[in-house]
DNA sequence: TGGCCGTATACGGTTGTCGTAATGGGAGGC
DNA sequence: GCCTCCCATTACGACAACCGTATACGGCCA
């Protein structure tokens, strides 16, 4: 695929973010890494503001070393609200798959 | 859920909407009701461009009756590139919900 | 001290999203 | 015929997100 459906993908990359940062604190450099390892490139001028948007929004909490200056590595896991956010998510995404991998469809309404 | 994480949602919705124009076509007044019917507001500023950009990208032909002048409806139906991206979702959706549903690991790279 | 590596920031341009207001055409009433 | 209502799209201006690239900081090691 080209670089284009990256609209629709960036989000999915969201979510695994979010999964992640459940699972232990998450750091730019290594999500980047990450999804390149996957074959995707994310340049830092995307994936910082998102992560900081994420915090900003109360979905992430950042640990940075205080005395490590500007620069520190920072490290986020996610909050309460986060974890709220993400098992939402997770209930979309069930419905998603079981909609367009499962193809199960809804009933229409009356 | 609030508002604020539509900026992952709407991509959810595009998958749904790429998926629907498969089966048949899809409609910009169809999507805002659908969209509605399931609890979520989606203006046309934000749905109608949407759908052209994916007629632009060629993932969507667009039909219209050429009798119809301006505002006539458009219809929506599925190129065959845009099964190929559509497809391409699809894989991504699965291993997003093996992943983030199902709680599958994958293994760490060497 | 100098160079390199890992990490985050700055920034300016482009694209995507938002709500609201406006427009066009068709059908029904009368 | 004309008025009104409904369905559907378009216009638009403001704002938010995304992008790549260039830059800066700090630690480590020779």
């Amino acid at each position: 695929m080209e670089n284009v459906e990256r609209e629709i993908l960036l989000s999915f990359w969201k979510v695994h973010i979010l999964h992640h940062a459940k699972k232990k604190p998450v750091i730019g450099q290594w999500v980047i890494r990450e999804l390149r390892r996957h074959g995707y490139e994310v340049s830092p001028g995307t994936l910082y503001p998102l992560l900081a948007r994420m915090a900003g929004r109360g979905w992430l909490r950042c640990r940075v070393d205080p005395e490590g200056g500007l620069r520190a590595r920072k490290e986020y896991s996610l909050t309460k609200k986060g974890r709220e956010v993400l098992s939402f998510l997770r209930d979309q995404v069930e419905e998603l798959h079981r909609e367009v991998v499962l193809g199960e469809e809804e009933e229409p309404e009356s």
